[in-house]
RNA sequence: GGGCGGUUAGCUCAGCGGUAGAGCAUUCGCCUUACACGCGAAGGGUCGGGGGUUCGAAUCCCUCACCGCCCACCA
């Protein structure tokens, strides 16, 4: 083992992280512990998608997850916190399409089987990436656990998971008008859409009569889906157009006739209170063909180009058809006006493509029942969220829910377990020729040949050989393969073995926390408990912790296109990982999002720094000392004071940490072990440590060691969830300093308090007070007087105005002061006269006044200002005070503690505005 | 169109009913035998505007302004 005064005094990460996480591994200290009587306290990692690597809002949520997770296991509880990685389906299945594109080739230059054949090896490269980010970042997982959501085990609850919802009725299959990314070329629910505001235009197009008796002028943002409109609607309402509807109208361009009917969807007082009815295209305008048995006219496709049936424009993509629309409108007199018009664009959340609402044959979940159970969990307090703020919109998301649908038609994904038999199917030769003709089913219309002609779709998760009804082997398995959100929903039953009934599901399930970015509160922890509810009939997990997001300096999210990531393992190699914790912990307020620049970094690298020097010091002063036993009643007042302020953190950090709030938490470890721990309590035993007149055989200097000791041991043990390197590290070096190396691991607990009763009496913490103000005002007047730092200077107190208390403490803890002040000549004079010397500087200390001579030192003008300047104060201060009891309905209406508080401050500031006018007067004369 | 959150020191943010706080930045001193990734001291805010409730409001209520999210089938 290294001397203490040996060890570098900067603390230098690498080694220290490289050591103890191996160490913690293979100790097992990541495995829950053996139940008996412990409560099980379990999370589950919100799955990072595969697709790359970690980002600053990974580090957050993980960083925040280990801090709960150590905490609780320090605490004793059997601690599971279980790793995993999510296929992420679109997102993922894009960065391997993109991979190929620079290949100059596309996923149908491939086999279905060639091309995940790719994806499966970039999964592999990604998730060993973000797996040892994670254990770069201390996460303290069970690795013995690690899950994908695409691993054989989930694959198995995903298919269990369909056959039930199937079995139920939940889960069907239909054409509906569906969000469909063109580039993407899939579809996708409701809640994947995102929108954003964007400017764009209003056209006014006149629509003629067929009889040839007059016009309607509709108003489109969308003037190239009039290629299929059927039906122009109006209010009933409407007396602009009261018995009109009925009439048939020629719709130009196309010159087919359409009818005008009634429709109470129209808002009157919108545009000309007319609207085209595109029933394929829209999907106000699909429930309104719905009502009025209207026939849909498919113009775009899924391809996002225009289809035959768009006449003259098809193949043309949608802008320039709008463009062409536009034109052949004018030019034939039917475009009235344009207006500037802004309008919610939706977009697609995984490569913000223009969405097209299509028609299209796909699987939906019934929610409605399961989106109520979720919403009752959270009503009733069963499902908590932090803070409680989310819960509003949550349930509210909840309780307006439409059915979701899960099928998508990309290859990276848990392939739909629905197979369709041809022999026993309704299928004609015709219809077969074009299913056998396009395997991969790129013409998305073949796909509805294949479900519409099945009788009996034949639900199972295995390869089916052949069909079970009629022994047939022309068995096609539906192509679509599930959300990625399908199986992430399942993520807390599949981790602990469901849909076995095991022992982890039953030992942690529910689980107790979800820790989530809100981003994902619909998207993810909505559907988690609506299938845990569902399948399980129990909630999966108690707390939900919304966190914040990371955004960059300006406030900005975080993305790759807008160059501002910040990438955690940087910040890991320049500042350490601790710091990069420290920092995440610190700022992340809950419910708060947080800028993150190096500012914040340095700050928490200084921080680790301080703790690494505190603790050389701490261990340069133990060298060859035992830790003794030494009641408090018999350490000094500064002993017991810290140790009270210790104990009060701790209850904080406990207190901070049950309620979700970590940044108050790291705060307040930051404020005790840097002001208190470091700037007071350790200058003020270090003359008891060190130099010539130190007895280090004393009780005095064996308290105080003793003291430093517990409280370092203490403050590493409440610093160790969030900073687990450094920590772990100090300690094993203060115990083998201590001279009785530890078997066991910080990291294995306990969290506690050394002394059972530390809070004896208020005493110390009066007595400390008055030394840092005694200490605070002769260090002004020092700085103020410019002098010299080296120089000790000569103190007279005028005790004589002084209560027994001040006077009692005073001469218990004089020899702080002296120390701390640099003072030469400590004069106390008790009562009688006490005479300001000349020459000198003055200040006042609670009920009592200092003089400090500095004879060539003294500058009047400055003293002037100084004393001035704290009269002014004084008085103001005073002013307040004297209206607020002078205020009968204050005395009357406050509470008596509150006006007793204020009476005593009010008579110490007039007792120092006393002495502050004596010392002007004797500077004036 | 609804809902939520924000507006506090130059910057980033705490505080959320009893005399305005931290870190960074700034100014002045200091290599004081743990730490210059440090120590000591100082300056700096009518807590977005306006009303109200209260003995008392940065903190509670109303309202306005600006910023940011989320939700929503006004073409």
């Amino acid at each position: 083992m290294q001397r203490p005064q040996d060890i570098p005094s900067v603390y230098s990460p690498e080694e220290t992280e490289a050591k103890w996480y191996p160490a913690w591994e293979s100790r097992g200290s990541f495995k829950p512990r053996p139940n008996g009587d412990r409560t099980a306290f379990t999370i589950v990692i919100p799955p990072p998608n595969v697709t790359g690597s970690l980002h600053m809002g990974h580090a957050l949520n993980n960083t925040l997850q280990d801090v709960l997770v150590r905490w609780r296991r320090m605490k004793g509880d059997a601690a599971l916190w279980v790793p995993g990685t999510d296929h992420g389906g679109i997102a993922t299945q894009n960065v391997v399409e993109k991979l190929l594109k620079k290949e100059g080739k596309t996923r149908h230059d491939f086999s279905r089987d060639q091309f995940l054949e790719r994806m499966w090896a970039w999964r592999k490269e990604s998730g060993d990436t973000i797996l040892h980010q994670l254990r770069r970042l201390g996460c303290s997982l069970d690795w013995t656990r690690t899950r994908f959501t695409m691993d054989e085990a989930s694959s198995r609850a995903v298919a269990a998971a369909f056959a039930a919802f199937f079995e139920r009725g939940l889960i069907y299959q239909g054409v509906r008008l569906v969000n469909w990314c063109p580039r993407c070329a899939t579809a996708l629910s409701d809640i994947e859409v995102e929108h954003e505001e964007r400017s764009g235009f209003l056209w006014h197009i006149r629509y003629p009569f067929a009889d040839g008796r007059g016009d309607v002028v509709v108003a489109t943002t969308r003037p190239e889906t009039m290629l299929g409109d059927t039906a122009v609607a109006v209010n009933s309402s409407d007396e602009r157009y009261a018995g009109q509807a009925g009439r048939m109208i020629r719709l130009p361009l196309m010159d087919r006739p359409i009818p005008l009917v009634a429709d109470d969807a129209v808002d009157s007082a919108f545009g000309t209170g007319a609207v085209k009815v595109t029933p394929a295209h829209d999907a106000t305008d699909f429930e309104i063909g719905a009502r009025h048995g209207l026939p849909h006219e498919r113009v775009i496709g899924f391809d996002g180009k225009m289809t035959s049936r768009a006449g003259a424009f098809a193949g043309l993509s949608i802008k320039e058809c709008r463009e062409k629309v536009v034109a052949a409108l004018e030019a034939q007199g039917f475009l009235v006006k344009v207006e500037p018009h802004r309008n919610a664009v939706s977009i697609c959340y995984r490569c913000s493509t223009t969405i097209e609402p299509l028609e299209s044959s796909q699987w939906f979940l019934k929610t409605s029942a399961m989106a109520d159970a979720a919403a009752r969990a959270t009503e009733e307090g069963r499902v908590q969220i932090h803070p409680a703020s989310w819960a509003k919109p949550y349930v509210a998301w909840l309780r307006n829910n439409r059915d979701w649908c899960v099928s998508r038609q990309i290859w990276w994904g848990h392939q739909i377990p629905v197979w369709y038999c041809l022999d026993c199917g309704d299928y004609s030769d015709e219809k077969i020729r074009r299913i056998r003709e396009d395997p991969a089913f790129k013409n998305e219309s073949v796909k509805s040949i294949l479900r519409e002609g099945a009788r009996r779709p034949i639900v199972q998760s295995d390869p089916l050989s052949a069909c079970p009804h009629c022994g047939g082997t022309n068995v096609v398995r539906d192509p679509d393969v599930l959300d990625t959100w399908f199986s992430s929903g399942l993520w807390p039953l599949t981790t602990l073995g469901w849909p076995d009934e095991t022992e982890a599901l039953r030992r942690h399930y529910p689980t107790s926390v979800l820790a989530t970015g809100h981003e994902i509160l619909y998207l993810w922890v909505a559907r988690m408990v609506m299938m845990g509810l569902a399948l399980r009939n129990d909630i999966p997990f108690r707390d939900v912790f919304i966190h914040g997001i990371v955004r960059d300096k300006q406030g900005r999210k975080m993305s790759k296109s807008l160059n501002n990531v910040i990438d955690p393992l940087d910040i890991m190699k320049k500042f350490g990982t601790d710091a990069l914790r420290f920092a995440l912990v610190s700022q992340a307020s809950p419910g708060r999002d947080m800028q993150m620049a190096d500012d914040n970094f340095v700050g928490a690298r200084n921080f680790a720094n301080k703790i690494w020097n505190a603790s050389r010091f701490v261990m340069m002063n133990l060298n060859g000392h035992r830790p003794e036993a030494i009641p408090l009643a018999d350490r000094s007042p500064v002993d017991r004071w810290v140790v009270q302020r210790f104990a009060d953190t701790l209850s904080e950090v406990n207190a901070y940490l049950t309620q979700f709030d970590p940044a108050q938490a790291a705060r307040a470890l930051y404020g005790f072990f840097w002001n208190d721990f470091c700037d007071w309590y350790i200058e003020l035993v270090k003359p008891l440590l060190t130099g010539a007149e130190t007895d280090p055989a004393g009780i005095a200097a064996r308290s105080a060691r003793q003291t430093l000791s517990e409280v370092l041991d203490g403050v590493l043990r409440a610093l160790h969830p969030i900073m687990p390197f450094i920590t772990e590290e100090l300690w094993h070096a203060l115990w083998s300093t201590l001279g009785t190396s530890p078997t066991g691991l910080l990291m294995d607990g306990p969290f506690e308090c050394p002394w059972s009763d530390p809070l004896s009496d208020d005493e110390d913490r009066r007595g400390l007070a008055l030394v840092q103000e005694a200490v605070t005002a002769l260090r002004t007047v020092r700085s103020d007087m410019n002098v010299p730092p080296g120089k000790r200077i000569a103190v007279l107190v005028n005790l004589t105005g002084a209560s027994s208390a001040t006077k009692q403490r005073l001469s218990r803890l004089a020899s702080h002061i002296v120390h701390l002040a640099k003072i030469a000549d400590w004069r106390v004079v008790e009562s009688g006269e006490c005479s300001r010397p000349p020459q000198s500087a003055s200040a006042v200390v609670g009920d009592f006044e200092v003089f400090i001579p500095l004879e060539g030192l003294i500058d009047f003008a400055k003293e002037r200002v100084r004393l001035e300047k704290w009269k002014a104060d004084a008085a103001s201060s005073l002013v307040r005070d004297e209206e607020r009891l002078t205020n009968p309905e204050f005395r009357q209406r406050a509470p008596a503690d509150k006006v007793a508080e204020i009476e005593t401050r009010r008579t110490e500031t007039k007792a120092q505005l006393a002495r502050l006018d004596a010392f002007l007067r004797a500077l004036a004369g």
